[in-house]
DNA sequence: GCAATATATGAAGAATTATTCAGATTTAGG
DNA sequence: CCTAAATCTGAATAATTCTTCATATATTGC
């Protein structure tokens, strides 16, 4: 289900023996580290196979150049990020709408502040390379699951589900990027959670087909 | 009202005469411009230098670094968008709760979507330094100005006015913003808008005190 | 145990780029 | 018109960094 990389960003071969899994899962570990510990700009070839223990010549193995690395760690990212939000459509199949509402609010913003410092490296990775392709892929796949989750509520059907859907995702994962960035105090996030939760519940409501 | 930037990437030294603040114009076009063109990636001083029709030595005359120069663009930019916030604001002062949410949707949309070449260029730019003193200090003056024009609002008084405040402003903000990324067609993209003005009236008509 | 294949090494090469500075040119103000 | 301050120039410097490849080592299947 992973998105089709772009030529020049594609892996250059895929391991087979196992010691080449560690060696890629080291590698990703590794540039994942000192994307968090240095940043983006201190983000060099040598660094990161310094600290995955290998040599630069093992990781030119797998990636073409350094944009491809980044590219893969992202994917990896969003991969599995979007079976999260798909598995949280699965569980909430058939649910009443506020559940699944309350549900995806939940495992969105788990997801984003778990580990905050993760979600942040990434975000500032992604302005070294073109990142549509993988946005669009990330977008599709989520849309899709939200969207059967939706379908199958218990009480309500909608005038337009495309457009209730797409609301719903796009208002819900960018209020919480936003909330993301501006570094909210403990206590204003998870009120403002509840408010979006809320004010997403009141939204579904109302572009119900009355009953 | 510009935020103060951090000791090394603050400005060497601002223009005086009037040839220089044309130089220093033109070196912002031109980081701009590079920006849009070529990506993040390929800015390189020499670059835009060029572009801008001055030597490299130029630059350095005003910005101690590439870093900086990144951050004034940015800080130009975000500071213009305040401004443009604080106005409608102002002008909504006294208004019907529901007329400053349309108006407030309008404005930030309009200036993410008018130029969106300059948006999508100046959000990969952000990666190459740190942004948060800029996003912290954007955040305070929408906030203080987004409040004191809901509180004014001439049909509603609020439970917890501060924390209705930062709900909308981080709905509206964030929302658009993750719109925006999705490249949606300009129907869907309407509708969406139309959407989010729909969900915050609602939201901020149900967080009144029942009058 | 032995090819064949997969994986790992890391010094060397090539290219790029940020930044400086000593000196030239222009402007302002008296 | 003349001096001091402001501004501009751009070749040279110094440092960094990506990427390759010939060679070495390890693993697999037979």
């Amino acid at each position: 289900m992973k998105a089709l990389a772009p030529a020049a960003l594609r892996p250059r071969k895929t391991p087979h023996q196992s010691r080449a899994k560690v060696t890629v899962d080291a590698i990703f570990e590794a540039t994942l580290q000192v994307l968090i510990r240095d940043g983006t700009a201190l983000l060099t070839t040598t660094r990161v196979a310094e600290r995955a223990g290998v040599s630069v010549g093992t990781m030119y193995q797998y990636f073409p150049n350094k944009q491809a690395l980044i590219y893969a760690l992202n994917a990896r990212y969003l991969d599995v990020l979007a079976e999260r939000i798909e598995a949280t459509c699965r569980d909430q199949h058939g649910a009443a709408i506020e559940r699944m509402i309350e549900a995806l609010v939940d495992t969105y913003w788990r997801a984003k502040t778990e580990r905050a410092d993760v979600t942040r490296a990434l975000y500032n990775s992604v302005a070294e390379m073109d990142n549509d392709a993988l946005i669009q892929h990330f977008a599709e796949r989520t849309n899709t699951a939200t969207q059967r989750m939706l379908d199958s509520a218990a009480d309500a059907r909608f005038q337009d589900p495309e457009m209730t859907n797409l609301t719903l995702v796009t208002v819900i994962f960018g209020t919480i990027r936003n909330a993301f960035e501006r570094n909210l105090d403990a206590q204003a996030a998870a009120t403002l959670r509840d408010e979006l939760v809320a004010m997403c519940c009141a939204y579904a409501v109302h572009a119900r087909i009355e009953p």
